[in-house]
DNA sequence: TTGTAAGCGTTATCAC
DNA sequence: GTGATAACGCTTACAA
């Protein structure tokens, strides 16, 4: 591999040019020199070593991102959004797959560190992260779902509670006179606000029957713990899920069971991934502003400094209603 | 940060046996002096700088994996098995998502190039990929799909032809009298190996028709694609997929078209992810050996330089006969 | 405008 | 067994 002493040598001048040139700076370079250092460069197939660059400078210009699942289409579409908004700013971003296990999100996080990511983007599976590596490492973390207070990290959300509330209104308008919560598997901060949104909503209507199960945040789990659900003595007639992956995996469980969406059972999810569009039937869901989320997060990143105070952004979210639910709610408008 | 300088300097000794301690070698360390040296580290809360240490060792134990669109499930599952296996052995997964842009794989390589990683797992959106930064950086490459002979890679597959062959023919074995192939978007390697074997089935089959049709890999195109198809004059009993997601796609435009599976309409698809097990109905698939090609893969790169000459392997798949294919063929084991 | 040279934080080769 | 010290390939004062 060419390094910039090869191509210094066959163009005549110096590393410092060689490297003044390839940033733009912090020097001007004569026109005809550039040229030659360019044209040197071409011949040699000379690649920029990003590892001597970031050692030598201090910033890596990359987003490290830990999402739990990568398998899960909403931090997939979420990834995929990250990586677009930084590779706007010239951001490598590194995608780290927890794979649902806590100590794998730890190793990750030390990788991350390691490897001098210059901040990081955070989707936890622990409600309480421990941010201290990063804080050590001078890295600035923001979370994508609600964090703890008792964290150091920024985060941009949307209200989970509002969120959950809009769409357990949705069930009750259609007339719904028994609706399950599925949840997901741990107590979280953002567990405890679809319940809170729930309660809430259920709170404002007379003679509803109202509980909650859980499931992990898979199709396969959601649809076991559905089955058996739909398969009981007392089977509700709707379910709000808190994510897109287990209201899929209740669309699976029903229609296994021999009950028909939306007239046996309506299901409405959360995140809005793409798949809600093919489904069978269609899914009703909160929309997650994904690519604002995204934008948004390497935007604060980009100026930020782990001693500033965290932030804590609110983005809106659309509630929308598709078959799987019955359509909109009669009355809506 | 603390750096192997500020631990040396407490534990009262030098760099060189900080490097020591942290790598088991080269050489030995007193077992009093290791312990001064962690000791020291962990009060400092040392992280060695995985940049440096790369830029001194020529090593990254990063391993790149470029896959065609992370939102397609078959690719996350395969990134999960790829980051498993390399985890293993202690190397670092870099996931890049090209989007379905051959632009962004450009722009991917160049990137992983100058990161350094230590080789490439590619899984391309090009037919013929252009491999040459690889090759000239000293970078090992591995396609997980068929790929010309002209190129330079190693190769890790299942036998497409013969995966086509046997999923048609389980069409066939059902007496479905019209099947359509529902292919890639583009003529590559892969495409025309699906087409071999499909059109080897039909061709031992007498008065089947059998044609053609083409959808980008996703379910949204292939959901329209097919539904042009299930509505127009001409509808066929069957359709091959050339992967799960287009067959998630036609389920979904089956049941926009008031088509029932696989009453109406057989479908078979290709990949083997887990949604097969919970899509509606379940679907029939060649079973891709993810984790075995992910080990094996990693265990190639591991022992492997760039002018070693290109093994290409092929793996065994399995089909699976689900629900929406009509089950087992009649008559088969 | 350009060259020299001192880092960046490691690893690894030498001596001791 | 251990300590200097020269790389690794780049960026960036500082000089010229």
């Amino acid at each position: 591999m060419a390094t910039a002493r090869d191509v210094a040598r066959r163009a005549g001048t110096s590393t410092a040019v060689v490297s003044y040139v390839f940033n733009d700076g912090p020097r001007g370079v004569a026109p005809a020199t550039r040229q030659k250092v360019l044209d040197a460069a071409a011949e040699l197939g000379y690649r920029p070593n990003a590892l001597a660059r970031s050692l030598s400078s201090g910033r890596t210009h990359s987003i490290g991102l830990i999402v739990p699942d990568i398998c899960n289409p909403y931090f997939a579409e979420l990834a995929r959004a990250i990586e677009d908004a930084a590779g706007v700013r010239g951001n490598l971003l590194l995608i780290a797959d927890s794979a649902l296990s806590a100590e794998q999100e730890r190793r990750h996080t030390r990788s991350l560190v390691e490897r001098q990511v210059d901040s990081v983007v955070l989707v936890s599976v622990c409600d309480e992260p421990d941010l201290g590596e990063f804080f050590e490492a001078g890295i600035p973390v923001v979370a994508l779902h609600p964090i703890s207070d008792r964290e150091r990290a920024s985060s941009i959300t949307i209200d989970y509670e509002a969120a959950a509330q809009r769409a357990t209104e949705h069930l009750l308008a259609h007339g719904y006179g028994s609706i399950v919560l599925l949840n997901g598997p741990v107590e979280s901060t953002g567990a405890r606000q679809h319940r809170a949104g729930f309660d809430r909503a259920v709170a404002g209507a007379e003679g509803v029957r109202a509980w909650t199960i859980r499931s992990e945040i898979s199709r396969h789990d959601a649809a076991e713990s559905a089955y058996t659900l739909l398969r009981g003595t007392d089977r509700p007639r709707a379910v709000y899920c808190t994510t897109d992956e287990q209201a899929f995996g209740v669309l699976y469980a029903a229609h296994r069971a021999g009950l028909t969406v939306p007239d046996d059972l309506a299901v409405v999810g959360f995140d809005g991934t793409r798949n809600c569009l093919v489904s069978i039937p269609a899914l009703t869901t909160v929309q997650q502003p994904t690519e604002a989320m995204a934008r948004r997060v390497v935007e604060i990143l980009a100026g930020r400094t782990v001693n500033d105070d965290p932030v804590h952004e609110v983005l809106g979210f659309e509630f929308v209603a598709r078959a799987s639910s019955g359509g909109p709610a009669p009355g809506s408008a």
